[in-house]
DNA sequence: GCACGATAGCGCAGCCGATGCAAAAATGCA
DNA sequence: TGCATTTTTGCATCGGCTGCGCTATCGTGC
C-alpha cells in the first residue's frame, strides 16, 4: 500500500520517474523556444524545423509533442481546463457555478502572474495572430461543456439543458472579450507594469469578471421568469 | 448616366456580363460538389484535387476561388453578413438591435428553407467536423463587431464600448448554440420533415431566438443598473 | 548486475494544402 | 477578325502532418 495509491494529478509531477520527467522537460523547452520565436518573428514566419533546431530536437519530435503547430501557442491549456473540472467536481452543495468560476479564474490569474513574462508573451502572440485566436475557440468549446454541466446542476435540469448551454456559451464568450480587452488598453496607456499596477490590474480583472457573471445570471433569471409565465 | 450608376449588391447578379456570370457559376459548382463530397466521405477524406476533378476545373482554380479548404464549407457566409450589415445600416431611429437581428434571422432562415437539402448538408458537414466548427467562429467574430457597433449605438456609447462588445459576443454565442441545437434533436426524433413540421420548426426557431434576445437584453439591463449604482 | 520489454527520439518518405509565377485559353469589345 | 483583359491552368516549391521502422535509453524483474 504505497503512496502511489493516492496520487492526484498535482502530485504526479514528482511521483514519476526520470523518463517522464525528461519528457515534460523536453515539452517545456520546445514550447518555450517556440513562444519566443513566435513573439519575435511572428507565428507564420516561424517554421517547425526552426523551432526544433532551437530546442535541440528533431522536427519529428516537435510534431509528436504538438500535433498542430497552433498547439505550441497553448502548451498548458489542457491543465487549465482540468483544474476547472476539478474545481467543479470539488464544489460544495451550496456553491454556485459563478462562485466556482470566480475561484478558478482567481487561481488561474495567480498562475499567470507567477509566470511573468511568459504569460505576457503568449498574450502578445495570440493577439497578433488571428489564426491563433480562432484556434483558441476550440478550447473554449471544451470549457463550455464543463460550465454548461455545472449550470445545469444549479438549475436542476438535465446535463444538456438548452438554457444551461446558452448561459455557458454566453459566459465564455464574455470571458473571451474580457481577455482580449485585457491585452489592448494596458499597452495603449504606456506606463510600466509596476507591482502596484499589476495588483490593480488583477482587481480590475475580478471586477470585470463579476460584471460578466452579473450579465449571465441576469440573463438566466430572465429566462426562468419567462418560462414560469409560459407555464 | 447608365443604370450601372445605381446598382446595389442585390442587382449585381443581373447587371454583370457573361464573364462575371460564368465566374459565379464556376464558384457555385465547386462549392456544390465539395459539399456533396464532404457529406458523403467526410471533410478530411476529401482532397482538393478530387473536388477539382468533380467540378471539372484544375486544383489551382479551386484554391484560387477558396483560399482555404474550409472556405468550401461556407461559400456564402460573406453575403450573409453583408445582409446583416445592410440591415443595420437601414434601420430606422426607433428600431432596436434586437429587432433588426430578428428581421435578419427571419430572412436568413427563409433563404435556408429555399435552399432545401443544400442547407441541411452544410449543417451536417459542419456538425460532423470539429475543425469546421472552429473555423466558423472566424465569421462569427465578424458578426460580433457588427452587432457590437449596433448595440453601442443603442446604448449611446462609443463604438468599441466594452459592454456592447460583451453583449454582442454573448448574443452570437447563444445563436451558435441555437444553431447547433437545431441540427441534433430533429434527427433524434426521426419523423420526416413535412411541410407542417418545417413551419413548426421555423416558429420554434423564432421562439428560441426571442429567448436568446431576452437573455441578452436582461444582461444589458443588469449591467446598466449596476453602473448606475456605482455612480 | 543483467537482460529484456517498453518507449522516447529520430530519419525518411510521402501526402496534402497553400502560394507565386508565367504561359495559355477564354472572353468582351472595337 | 484582332486586340486587350481576365480567367484558368500547369508547374514548382514550401510548410505542416503522419506512418513506419530503427536506435538508444530507461525501467523493471530476475
Amino acid at each position: 500500500m504505497s503512496a502511489s495509491d493516492t496520487v492526484t494529478a498535482a502530485d504526479e509531477a514528482r511521483e514519476i520517474g526520470l523518463r517522464e520527467r525528461k519528457k515534460q522537460q523536453t515539452r517545456e523547452v520546445i514550447a518555450r523556444v517556440a513562444l519566443e520565436r513566435f513573439d519575435r518573428q511572428g507565428f507564420a514566419h516561424t517554421t517547425i524545423p526552426e523551432i526544433a533546431e532551437a530546442a535541440d530536437v528533431s522536427p519529428r519530435t516537435v510534431s509528436s509533442y504538438f500535433p498542430a503547430k497552433e498547439d505550441l501557442a497553448f502548451p498548458d491549456t489542457a491543465e487549465t481546463f482540468a483544474r476547472l473540472k476539478e474545481r467543479f467536481a470539488a464544489r460544495t452543495a451550496g456553491e454556485t457555478t459563478a462562485e466556482a468560476l470566480r475561484a478558478w479564474i482567481a487561481g488561474e490569474s495567480e498562475r499567470w502572474e507567477e509566470q511573468g513574462e511568459r504569460a505576457e508573451m503568449q498574450r502578445r502572440v495570440i493577439a497578433a495572430t488571428p489564426c491563433l485566436q480562432a484556434y483558441s475557440k476550440r478550447f473554449i468549446a471544451e470549457g463550455e461543456s464543463l460550465v454548461a454541466q455545472a449550470i445545469a446542476e444549479d438549475l436542476g435540469g438535465s446535463p444538456d439543458d438548452l438554457e444551461a448551454r446558452m448561459a455557458s456559451a454566453a459566459t465564455l464568450a464574455i470571458f473571451s472579450v474580457l481577455n482580449a480587452h485585457k491585452s489592448a488598453p494596458d499597452v495603449a496607456k504606456g506606463h510600466a507594469p509596476e507591482a502596484e499596477c499589476e495588483q490593480h490590474s488583477r482587481e480590475h480583472a475580478i471586477e470585470l469578471l463579476d460584471r460578466a457573471l452579473l450579465f449571465v445570471s441576469a440573463g438566466i433569471r430572465a429566462l426562468q421568469i419567462a418560462r414560469a409565465e409560459d407555464a
